[in-house]
DNA sequence: TTATTTAACTACAACGTTATAGTGTTAATA
DNA sequence: TATTAACACTATAACGTTGTAGTTAAATAA
């Protein structure tokens, strides 16, 4: 209906230049202040906005951040969103999120599309595939075209760029020792297979954790699941090997789940064999999310501070991109904590 | 390091025009087979890409949707993100998404960013404090300016554009149902206060749904809640509340609740008064999300197919921007289906 | 009185594209 | 032989801005 004005359109009407009605708003003391009262007056009357992608291709920027993640249904990846998103208004970006859905394939396609024009920079948490394939060329050709990425939480150290991480050893040290802290002393861990960064970290700190309290390390009772994605099967799958395991060994007191599905998971099966929780196994899961906060009995959970961690890579990254002169790349880690709920006492 | 190269450049370095330039890669006729092997054989070389903010500024189209929702962490929403950039993908369109946060500053100031300059249309699903305040100038001012607006889910009947919603009324019909045909006669209901459109539809799909079953309509068995957002206190009164009118209520034998956390809380109230789901009470709930999955016992939901909302909204916008001549606007009804689980039998 | 400064503007180029119109050159037609 | 058509390209303008370098005319200084 009524299209937005032009400088150009302003220009005409009050026999200006374009030069002229352009400084006269920028307020400019190179023009006039009966020139500035007009324009600037027929400006606000017909709702001057400039226009930004005149801008954009001007000053070469789009003040336009991509995120892209491997799944959005997902409370940490949500809320690291939350944390990026606010932040980047704060500053007067906007944020494009792409999902690779885990798929290496399509986060090169994302990464592509991206690149091609629309953004000034990215932040990314690498899907499961790049991680096993360790294929990392997309990430190479976006900063050596100059455009800063970020990396979070699913990050790999063949990659030279900022990246933000939690103290994921630590926090499943944290974890771990709560358990031990509590008097458990055979404590299962379901993690992932160790090519997923972050599973394989979490698997340390449970390591380290036992050691540091002298309790000797058994294989048996480490479940490492093949972490493709959650369908219904999927689920059932892992939901009986725990089963198995919790049969062969019959005196484990303590849960440790590297994410809060599988810590439901363990949930469903320890009341489907009558175990008690907490009184006869506690529970403790990694990522505190929504599952966790209204599974019954509620999981005492590790949690990530998925906003914080948003914020920072955002933070990370516009410093990046408002310093053109290369400042060494960093690491920020963000420190996990425990939120204690019913199913550890 | 080694910025992308432009038109201009390749122009210069093999000594033909920028016109010819252009035309040799869009594979124009009017090109020579000559100029054209060896002007794609440079740009390939050099991993030429045209600049999109420069098409955008041309064409006047960014090829970018923006998607206005209430809340993140809310499967719901995820899912519908999901649909939106599937099909947005598949089109050639990015996606730009803000956040509300259920406030209504917030939205028409996420509005304006979006609608200077940077998309072509927006899919908004309006926050909660619009609706209360009915104000709609943002929405109106955005339609006017020619920038084509997809409402869904939260939508108003105050404001004329396309719209894709689930038959609320149905849905909640379908739950009631549900549970009528498991010989259950005394329905709590759990809902939002009227000026939540979809809270107020399922109200009446309620109550239709016993008026058809020939149930008298008590209107103690209805709790409305305030709101407003789901913080450990707000729960924590809606639990309150539940327990209050099972106490004064004990004959009742179902609950339909309009949402998952509602349904999740009832669950925990049922269970603090060891009452036995799905013998004594049977439950069903609204959304069909991550906490209906994996709570215990799990809960039977109406799926409103997020997904397919997102695509279909997608669609309706990709179509009316592809569409110079208005097309009438179009209401999309996707249908819910229930997902029966263990909380009803 | 003439030179110089200042005020208040305007013209132009550039960001990277593409569509339209225009320019030569050669080959085909009348 | 003169006219026209076909080919292969180039110039120009435009999308909406902004910064730099002009251009006037009036005011001041020498």
């Amino acid at each position: 209906m009524k299209k937005r004005i032009t400088l150009k359109q302003i220009a005409k009407e009050l026999n200006y230049s374009i030069s002229t009605v352009s400084k006269a708003l920028k307020n400019s003391p190179e023009i006039g202040t009966d020139a500035k009262t007009k324009i600037q007056a027929y400006a606000k009357l017909y709702n001057y906005k400039p226009n930004n992608v005149a801008l954009s291709l001007k000053n070469r920027k789009t003040k336009t951040i991509g995120v892209i993640i491997p799944e959005m249904v997902h409370y940490f990846f949500a809320k690291v969103i939350i944390g990026i998103e606010k932040f980047a208004k704060k500053k007067g970006y906007n944020v494009i999120i792409s999902l690779s859905n885990e798929s290496f394939e399509k986060e090169v396609i994302n990464i592509e599309t991206l690149v091609d024009g629309q953004i000034d920079g990215l932040i990314i948490s690498l899907s499961k595939e790049t991680l096993l394939k360790q294929d990392f060329h997309h990430i190479h050709e976006t900063i050596d075209l100059d455009i800063p990425i970020i990396l979070f939480d699913r990050i790999s150290s063949n990659v030279y760029c900022d990246k933000v991480i939690i103290d994921d050893v630590e926090g499943a040290k944290k974890a771990t020792n709560h358990l031990i802290q509590n008097g458990r002393k055979s404590i299962l861990l379901i993690t992932t297979e160790d090519y997923v960064s972050v599973g394989n970290l979490r698997t340390t700190g449970y390591i380290q954790a036992l050691k540091e309290n002298n309790i000797e390390l058994d294989t048996d009772l480490i479940i490492k699941v093949e972490d493709k994605k959650s369908t219904e099967e999927e689920l059932h799958n892992i939901e009986e090997r725990i089963n198995e395991v919790l049969k062969l060994k019959s005196n484990i007191d303590g849960i440790f789940a590297v994410n809060e599905i599988y810590a439901a998971s363990a949930l469903k099966v320890l009341k489907k064999n009558n175990i008690k929780i907490p009184e006869e196994v506690g529970v403790i899961g990694f990522t505190d999310g929504v599952i966790s906060r209204f599974s019954d009995p509620s999981l005492t959970t590790v949690d990530q501070h998925g906003e914080k961690i948003g914020k920072q890579a955002c933070k990370l990254l516009i410093e990046r991109l408002n310093n053109t002169n290369n400042i060494p790349y960093q690491t920020k880690i963000i420190e996990t904590s425990i939120t204690s709920r019913e199913s550890s006492k």
